[in-house]
DNA sequence: TATCAATTTGGAACCGGTTCCTAAAGTGCC
DNA sequence: GGCACTTTAGGAACCGGTTCCAAATTGATA
């Protein structure tokens, strides 16, 4: 690989001149040509890192994710990456396979590797990251999560849930299970369960109940059949789409048939979900405009131009299958 | 943020005495309290470029991806990052959106970029691949695909295949249908469908089709939709998963039970293949553990230690509901 | 105590770019 | 043709580390 003092050597010119060339300084027109030809003969191509070390910054955003191997993390990227190419910046993607402390590390860790700005896909935030968040000094954007004292991008979960509560109990379903996760995960745990709670709490003849599991399918298929043996719901609310599809698992498994016998929603608006039999009547989020958002916003900052502490992303009820009419009950 | 020259005046020593402190050298113990002391008090973390700059190299091994939203990339990433980490090396994630043009765009990037070593997980190798492998003069580790003058490491697709299709024939079926996609994949749309025509040639009483779509579920159940209305196999065998879940949905459509009336295959393991109603027979290959095996034979590379150029990672059927016996033919 | 080897330390050069400053060349106007 | 002003080009310093080399210190041995 050749370097920028051998590019000058062969123009028979100063590296500042060639420097300048490369980045729009006043060249003459006779200097350009001979740049140009040994540039293309020797496919030069500037060390990123020398540049970096003297700009003290990199045109690469780290993304710091809690999975991969998640239908809402890999749209959220494909959003995110869309967009950062479209801007001229890079991803680079830190997994913390769900460990907090991999979390913080890799707040660090990027801010050593000196990228522009950081989107932290998170599941909760502590006073570990907010401290984090201070000493590096670098823009950081949250998705899914808020704070106050963090620029965030969130996904309205209160208001879904709010929002899919109601659809139930339009649909004439008086007993409601609701299968959510542990209040650990603000977002799935703690604002989809409020939305739903805030929708039963507006009518007063509902008998809902609240469960819990894991994010995983398997775990959520097992804990779906033991909620039904307590339980006998109309309408089972979920609140990942995953755990909507271990729950239409478990029903088949307890020989209820959806939706004649319980009705159940998701949440996420994965593809397969369009494809199970019944179809799934679930919450879609817009994970790759909220991505696409969040490079937005994220190299906004990093420009030091202003964006709101605070921004929404879109939702919507797709209507399929899963969902039944209680006739027996006025709509 | 401050430099290791504020580190050495803070401790009153010079600053090639706080870089082989910071990397081993012969350092005295008194001399090595009072850096250990302003260090922790600073905070203070070397500049990841100045000592790029110098050693001319990174520990980012570069992966690039043609979509993030498939669960067998996720899970190959999974894997590729977990063992990275285990070996202190870091992973760029670059998706190509399976452009073709971008692929080539990006490997010449990421060397810029100077990344220790690059991952790719192929779909095919052109010319325009080779050369550009040839001029960055980096490690690339081809995973999916396999060329000769590459390393590669590649699932036994058609390995895999002739084990479906030999499973299907030995449950009795004589009419099959294969589901894949276009050649221009080699693995998925070559090799799997090499493996079933390898095992439908040793029979001499198999009706066997082959027909085509794409990686897409809604366009694959559309696909399956025509395929069942221009031929009625007792069992479909198809390339991927995803397709698989869209056949599935097709022969609801079309009034097939599954496996009463059609049996149906996937290939890769996805979890959902597990929860789906009937739970569908696949081919797992466990993209985790080829992950893991890419990122250790791309560090090998890296420190120069030699790999075989060619290695295949592990695959095993996984006998679920979705497969019926044929009763009137013998076993 | 003198000598020599091993350990520790500081200084300077270097990695490959960018940028500032100054000098030289080119241009326009009177 | 001379003067002022603008372009263009070169040289040197700098970014923040690492590494080489030589000097200084320490310790062991005779």
């Amino acid at each position: 690989m050749n370097t920028i003092a051998d590019i000058a050597r062969l123009a028979g010119v100063a590296k500042s001149t060639v420097s300048r060339y490369l980045n729009g300084g006043s060249v003459s027109e006779e200097t350009k040509k001979k740049i140009e030809i040994v540039i293309a003969e020797t496919g030069y191509a500037p060390n990123a890192f020398a540049q970096s070390l003297k700009a003290k910054k990199t045109n690469i955003i780290g993304t710091i994710i809690p999975r991969l191997d998640s239908y809402a993390t890999s749209r959220t990227l494909i959003g995110i990456d869309e967009r950062l190419r479209e801007l001229n910046f890079h991803m680079l993607v830190s997994n913390t396979n769900q460990d907090l402390e991999r979390e913080i590390e890799n707040i660090y860790t990027l801010a050593k590797q000196k990228v522009a700005g950081i989107i932290l896909l998170a599941t909760q935030i502590t006073d570990d990251h907010l401290k984090a968040f201070k000493q590096i000094n670098i823009p950081v954007l949250l998705v899914g999560q808020q704070h106050d004292d963090v620029y965030s991008l969130v996904h309205d979960d209160e208001t879904a849930g709010y929002a899919i509560g109601k659809y139930i109990i339009q649909r004439g379903h008086k007993n409601i299970a609701f299968l959510g996760v542990g209040e650990h995960d603000i977002a799935v745990g703690v604002n989809r369960k409020k939305g739903v709670k805030k929708a039963v709490a507006d009518h007063d003849d509902i008998d809902a109940r609240f469960f819990e599991t894991t994010f995983n399918m398997s775990e959520a298929a097992i804990r779906a059949q033991s909620l039904f043996d307590e339980f006998s719901p109309s309408a089972l609310v979920c609140a990942t789409d995953n755990i909507a599809i271990g729950a239409v698992k478990a029903a088949y498994q307890k020989n209820l048939r959806v939706p004649e016998d319980v009705s159940i929603t998701g949440f996420g608006g994965y593809e397969v979900t369009a494809m199970m039999h019944p179809s799934l009547t679930t919450v879609q989020i817009h994970f790759v405009d909220a991505g696409r958002t969040a490079a937005s916003h994220i190299v906004k900052l990093v420009n030091g131009e202003d964006i709101p502490k605070l921004t929404y992303s879109n939702f919507e009820i797709i209507l399929r299958e899963s969902v039944d009419i209680r006739t027996d009950h006025p709509i």
